[in-house]
RNA sequence: GGGUGAUUAGCUCAGUUGGCUAGAGCGACUCGUUUACACCGAGUAGGUCACAGGUUCGAGUCCUGUAUCACCCACCA
């Protein structure tokens, strides 16, 4: 036992804890001290967490302090009790979303647009952008407490990650698993580029059918005045409709099929065929299509997904009427024949929009009498997740990863926990299927998600999905690396190289037909195209291609096939570091729901595919935090909380705690929020407008003329930061004050405890122990359980939850009032030493977190009472709790002795607490009170009625059996016995009290009688459960009996 | 159109395999500054667990249906 300081300990430890004055302190300490670093050792099992890494467009939102507060939760616990564990932190570049965050401000700044710049200059503008923000996130992260490695920090577009875009793609293009493909994708106009299907949103929209007619004729194009109507949302595509369908079970409208119509506008001459697809009319129909549908579907293959697929089953011609503005347009696709010759009625279409072209095509087929009619249609329509523009499918050329593969779909199916994965027919999953071998294999299976419903949605997308479109017409991203050439003179060099394993080849021939429309292919006969991948560090190859005539594809990959090889490319892949094969498999992946498809799914892919092995096993999917109208807290839209705010007003350790604690397995986190106009200061709430399909902001910065708005960071830190066209609100919910409160508990507590541990020594040797110590160890060792048992679980809410009701409740206000009257005196000492450690304990179990002020009480704690521990949980001294050790406690200490007697000095104390109050004692007089009970229960009790007195107030007279009421007390009566307690009281409050009880009394015992006067209870319910409602009902009997004797006594 | 989740005190939410006399925090009300803490302590009030059926000795919990809200998926005739 070392000798206390001499001076005051507690003179650096203020009366109130503040956040802001200590945290920075602390976070430098463990920065310097390289708390967070991990080496790829044998010291401990490895435990890894791979950062989601946040987009760079940005600032983080609380929906991120959210996730990172978890990680960091479980990262602490894990390096606490012992293992090598590594968080490894890092951004994604976000391709087109930063891309366009950037386009946005150039042109607000400089008034020019992308196209105004070389690829590199721009490029690098989105660089410094990039720089900007990731020092921005990087330092939210660590002011949150965030426990990174730092050193391993990594970026999806740096080289290391270069490498391993390059390396995945050179071995998918060699493995045959990479294609160029030309047909619909999901084009968004605004940005010019195609999106993959997750990244299109639906959103209802009010719109019309029109129903239009078209002038049946002859195959020469003669009229012969019938006409059929044809139903559609979307007119202004009728330019490039190349047949009419019909179902050919539609009775009345079948005999149209293998005749044509003349396309007006267009005169083009178009087939009616008969296909299934076509819905049949039927006016009383639940199906709204069905009461819409006029029986003939205008076929438009390069406009619409499903007409392409009519087209391919009927070899239609595909005539794209649009450019990539999605503007009306004769130069990307439309027939030759029909271009040659001028068409006046077509003319005034070419060029408007497509909103304008629908109402021009309207309007002019209603002034030839050819609009048969127009009704109201709500309907779903894709929009792009970034730009929200309206998407249009558009034929052209992309880039795509055959996913469907066996190899990457098939193998995620069947990484599925077989106890997760439901009964399917789909082949991957089939007996005897490519992958049933495999099943036992544990590197490959038992993928579980938490909470489990999520395994759902992974299944469902794998077993429906599509191939890959993987190219993005951008430029802020990995440019994909192949050199496309005409003409096969190259050839046999190629093939030379390939057989060294430098570059990978596919080569596609194609011939000049009538099917294109790029411009692409206008030479006869068949060409050559031949599409070199190249592999990493050929430099001279890539020289050399562009020497003879090759050129870089000038697009970029989608932003989530580097996202997709983070557990992978983050640990060094493709070289086979010692971090890859000791932390990947990473532990947990932990993240939200709305990428379990777009990233989760595919991480997953990836790592079996390149590796054999999942990139992980545990997914914890957690809540998302929505602002005070249930929507989520999104950049996009302008309602995400700026971390830093919280910390400022309240702490990290408030915001980690609180945040912590509402995250349940099913409840969503509701936040409200106000926005903060940086021009005038004014706070205001932000407009919701209500539509069926659900709740939408008008978002708040294109209300006010695109002008920036500021976080309230910037505003609280005195300096205002504008963050463009992402801003961030202001936080108005008061839930952060639960944790704030929690940790200034935490800080009182142990000031109170030092102060005592300061003036006295502990008594190391613990033996013979008081109630009050056997049941606050006992608690203690339930507390750890407790921890150890929901984190493993990935239950936050009750990790945070339990530790706070061990802290606040049981320590403070039970443990800590009843060891007070004794804690400062000699025979106090083995109370000085169990308070020692039940703080120890606390602040380590605490510590994930609320990583702060426990590092910082442990310092004082450490100052003062360096020894700490008892027999049976003796915990081991370090100087940082950042490097200690998670306490382990032997469960001999769990006392149930001490759990049973407890809690009835508390009942009693409780009723003499209600009594004192009802009564309207003045606290601080102390009352005399005598207790009347069996003997037995009297010895049980009576070594701990000192526990009563110091609770309560008051002085025990007497105890025993044959304790008469003194004239004029007060009753309190218990499952202890009765207790009376010695002060005059008001006998009609009194017996108003007794009534109330009574009356309780009453309706238990009538609910006790009941379930036991049912002979089907007693003989079917569990015999442990009915002796339970025995005993209740006899101590309810007991009880009544005694407050109606007490009442005929007033 | 399909799927998932939610509906419990004025508010925000817990409630594990059915055993509940339904809990917590905030807010409200009463009392209290005895040297850890007023960001505190003691106490009180407040709920036919969305609705309607069903299973069961027993339903907040399981089943069926209805209503409302949110989210995800789906090829926009």
């Amino acid at each position: 036992m070392t000798t206390p300081p001499t001076d005051n300990p507690l003179a650096d430890l203020p009366p109130s804890y503040r956040p802001a004055k200590e945290e920075p302190a602390i976070l430098e300490r463990w920065l310097a001290g390289d708390a967070y670093q991990a080496q790829a050792s044998d010291a401990g099992d490895p435990y890894a967490i791979c950062i989601p890494p946040p987009n760079v467009t940005a600032p983080l939102h609380l929906g991120h302090a959210l996730n990172n507060t978890l990680q960091d939760i479980l990262t602490r616990h894990a390096r606490m009790s012992g293992k090598n564990a590594v968080w490894l932190p890092g951004t994604d570049h976000a391709g087109i979303a930063t891309q366009t965050v950037v386009e946005k401000r150039v042109l607000a700044e400089e008034g020019k647009r992308r196209t105004d710049f070389e690829r590199d200059a721009f490029v690098g503008k989105i660089q410094a952008w990039k720089d900007e923000y990731e020092a921005t996130i990087t330092d939210q992260l660590k002011q949150m407490g965030c426990s990174c490695d730092w050193d391993r920090q990594a970026f999806t577009m740096d080289n290391a990650r270069a490498k391993a875009v390059r390396e995945a793609f050179f071995q998918l293009f060699k493995d045959g698993l990479i294609y160029r493909g030309k047909r619909l994708v999901n084009w968004d106009p605004v940005t010019q580029t195609a999106l993959a299907d997750d990244e299109v949103e639906s959103k209802d929209v009010d719109g019309n059918f029109y129903y239009l007619n078209y002038p049946v004729c002859d195959a020469e194009g003669h009229p012969t005045g019938d006409h059929v109507t044809v139903a559609t949302t979307r007119p202004e595509t009728m330019l490039g409709d190349t047949a009419v369908a019909v179902n050919p079970k539609d009775e009345p409208r079948a005999k149209y099929i293998g005749q044509y119509v003349k396309l007006p506008i267009c005169d083009r001459v178009i087939p009616i065929l008969g296909d299934d697809y076509v819905v049949i009319p039927d006016p009383d129909s639940d199906d709204s299509k069905a009461r819409m549908a006029s029986g003939f579907l205008k076929v438009t293959p390069a406009h619409d997904t499903n007409d392409y697929e009519i087209g391919q089953r009927h070899d239609l011609t595909i005539i794209n009427v649009m450019a990539p503005d999605a503007s009306i347009s004769i130069d990307h696709g439309w027939p030759p024949e029909e271009k040659s010759g001028e068409n006046p009625t077509l003319a005034p279409f070419i060029g408007l929009t497509r909103e304008a072209a629908r109402k021009a095509i309207v309007r002019w087929f209603k002034e030839q009498d050819l609009l048969a009619e127009v009704k109201p249609y709500r309907h779903a329509v894709g929009h792009s997740y970034r730009s929200h523009a309206a998407i249009e499918p558009y034929y052209s050329d992309q880039w795509y990863l055959k996913v469907t593969d066996d190899k990457l779909a098939g193998a995620a199916l069947r990484a599925l926990d077989a106890s997760q994965r439901e009964a399917s027919d789909h082949p991957a999953l089939s007996p005897g299927s490519a992958g049933e071998s495999a099943a036992s294999d544990s590197n490959t299976t038992g993928l579980t998600f938490t909470p489990p419903r999520y395994a759902k949605t992974f299944q469902t997308w794998h077993e429906n999905i599509r191939d890959w479109c993987i190219s993005r017409q951008l430029w802020w991203g990995h440019r994909i690396p192949v050199w496309t050439g005409i003409g096969s003179e190259h050839e046999e060099q190629i093939d030379l190289w390939e057989a060294e394993g430098k570059v990978a080849k596919l080569k596609q021939s194609f011939s000049a037909g009538a099917q294109s429309w790029d411009g692409e292919t206008d030479s006869s006969g068949n060409l050559i195209r031949l599409m070199i991948c190249v592999a990493s560090d050929q430099p001279s190859i890539e020289q050399w291609l562009e020497n003879n005539g090759f050129q870089q594809d000038p697009d970029v990959l989608d932003t989530w096939f580097s996202s997709a090889l983070w557990p992978m490319s983050t640990l060094g892949w493709p070289e086979r570091t010692p971090e890859l094969d000791l932390w990947n498999p990473t532990s947990v992946l932990c993240t939200a729901r709305e990428i379990i498809t777009l990233w989760v799914s595919r991480m997953v892919m990836f790592n079996l595919y390149f590796l054999g092995r999942l990139p992980f096993r545990d997914v914890f999917i957690h809540a998302m935090i929505q602002d005070g109208h249930g929507q989520k807290m999104s950049k996009s839209l302008g309602n995400g909380v700026d971390p830093m705010d919280i910390i400022h007003s309240h702490g990290a350790d408030a915001m980690r705690f609180t945040l912590a604690s509402m995250t349940t397995q099913t409840q969503d986190v509701r936040m409200p929020v106000d926005m903060v106009d940086p021009h005038s200061g004014e706070t205001f709430t932000p407009k919701f407008i209500t539509a069926s399909g659900g709740v939408k902001v008008a978002a708040p910065t294109q209300e006010r003329n695109g002008k920036s708005m500021v976080s309230s960071y910037g505003l609280a830190s005195g300096e205002v930061k504008p963050s463009d066209d992402q801003p961030l609100a202001r936080n108005t919910s008061e839930k952060f004050e639960l944790g704030q409160r929690f940790a200034t508990k935490l800080w009182n507590a142990t000031r109170f405890a030092l102060s005592n541990l300061a003036e006295a020594e502990p008594d190391a040797v613990v033996s013979s122990l008081s109630l009050a110590d056997k049941w606050i160890l006992s608690k203690t060792v339930r507390a750890i359980e407790h921890a150890d048992k929901t984190l493993k679980a990935y239950d936050f809410h009750n990790y945070a939850g339990g530790l706070y009701e061990f802290v606040w409740n049981e320590v403070c206000d039970w443990y800590i009032e009843s060891v007070k009257p004794v804690i400062k005196t000699p025979e106090g000492a083995k109370s000085r030493q169990v308070l020692a450690t039940v703080l120890d304990v606390s602040l380590r179990l605490l510590h994930p977190v609320m990583p702060f002020v426990t590092e910082r009480l442990w310092s004082g704690l450490n100052a003062v009472c360096p020894q700490r521990g008892v027999l049976g949980l003796d915990p081991d001294e370090c100087d940082e709790l950042v490097g200690g050790n998670w306490p382990a406690a032997d469960r001999a200490l769990i006392d149930l002795e001490a759990e049973e007697v407890f809690p009835r000095v508390q009942h009693v104390v409780g009723m003499i607490r209600e009594v004192r109050a009802g009564a309207k004692v003045p606290p601080r007089e102390v009352v005399d009170f005598s207790l009347h009970m069996e003997d037995a229960e009297a010895e049980r009790v009576r070594p701990n009625l000192h526990l009563v007195e110091a609770l309560t107030n008051t002085k025990m007279v007497a105890v025993g059996p044959d304790i008469p009421k003194p004239e004029g007390a007060a009753v309190v009566t218990g499952p202890a016995g009765i207790g009376y307690l010695h002060v005059q009281i008001d006998t009609a409050e009194e017996a108003e009290r007794l009534n109330k009880r009574k009356a309780e009394l009453e309706k238990s015992l009538k609910t006790l009688d009941g379930r036991l006067s049912n002979e089907k209870y007693t003989s079917k319910a569990p015999s442990h459960l009915v002796q339970q409602t025995r005993d209740q009902r006899a101590a309810a009997a007991a009880e009544l009996d005694e407050v109606e004797k007490q009442l005929a006594e007033l």
